[in-house]
DNA sequence: ATTCATGCAAAGCATTTGCACATAA
DNA sequence: TTATGTGCAAATGCTTTGCATGAAT
């Protein structure tokens, strides 16, 4: 395995083994926004071991609760992941599913939104923006 | 069934029935964004006549479809059902799962977002703004 | 030795579907 | 009578879990 592969999950304190780290190479490699079972189709050849559904769900569990990755939710059914964990937002194509990152950048100035909301009662932790549209 | 409901299904193109009634004024009545499975214990014997779990379901779709209610996806793996279809955005709390309407007053002064995606060969027909935080 | 990861198969939920029966226009 | 809705049960799809094996500290 790679050694930026092995840092990555040592400074997140998730112990590399092969499977951990091709299924988390793999999404730093995609910007498709995988489903589990994209991710295991994706790699299942990708060990000279082989590869069960079970660790590929653990494992994305497990990148998702140390932070590695970002669990995206777009539609009612499935999980999607993004090892992309920087500030960013996304974009669905309804036609065909389809996830894209929309930089910061790209929906201009926003304002930092801290909604005071229920009289201040709770607390915003973070937001996500979620545009849903089609391809022209 | 009331008038109302009955006028509302109507006007969606949806042919009153009492099973869809009691849902779709259920869904009217609440503000806390139940899960199909909510819905239906929640209604299941408010009716004369038995109502199952299918009927709970195609109910739902149909009401989305038609656009009575929306669905909200705030969580992999079930989806939650709003009846409130005015422009807002939702809060989740990330200890009960508890979703919650943000009213466009309490964010502010929020731009209307268009982001120039991917060179305009994207066009967004609607975006969602969660937030998740918790009660402090 | 002990701890932890993996693989398999079974189990668990949420949701959909096929089909027969009921209901309404 | 023709179309559409409902209910049941079975099926499906995604995900989790129990348990035995295997690897690493």
């Amino acid at each position: 395995m790679s050694y930026e592969i092995e840092q990555l999950l040592n400074k997140h304190g998730v112990k590399p083994t092969p499977q951990r780290a091709v299924i988390a190479e793999y999404l730093m490699s995609t910007m498709s926004h995988p489903t589990a079972d994209e991710v295991f189709q994706a790699v299942e050849n990708k060990l000279p071991v082989s590869l069960s559904r079970a660790t590929v769900y653990n494992t994305l569990n497990t990148l998702v609760e140390k932070g590695v990755i970002r669990e995206v939710v777009t539609e009612a059914g499935k999980a999607r992941y993004d090892a992309n964990i920087s500030d960013h937002h996304h974009f669905v194509d309804l036609e065909t599913g389809q996830v894209m990152d929309v930089p910061l950048e790209e929906i201009g100035n926003l304002p930092i939104i801290q909604p005071k909301f229920m009289d201040g009662s709770f607390e915003v932790q973070n937001f996500q923006i979620t545009f849903f549209g089609k391809r022209k």
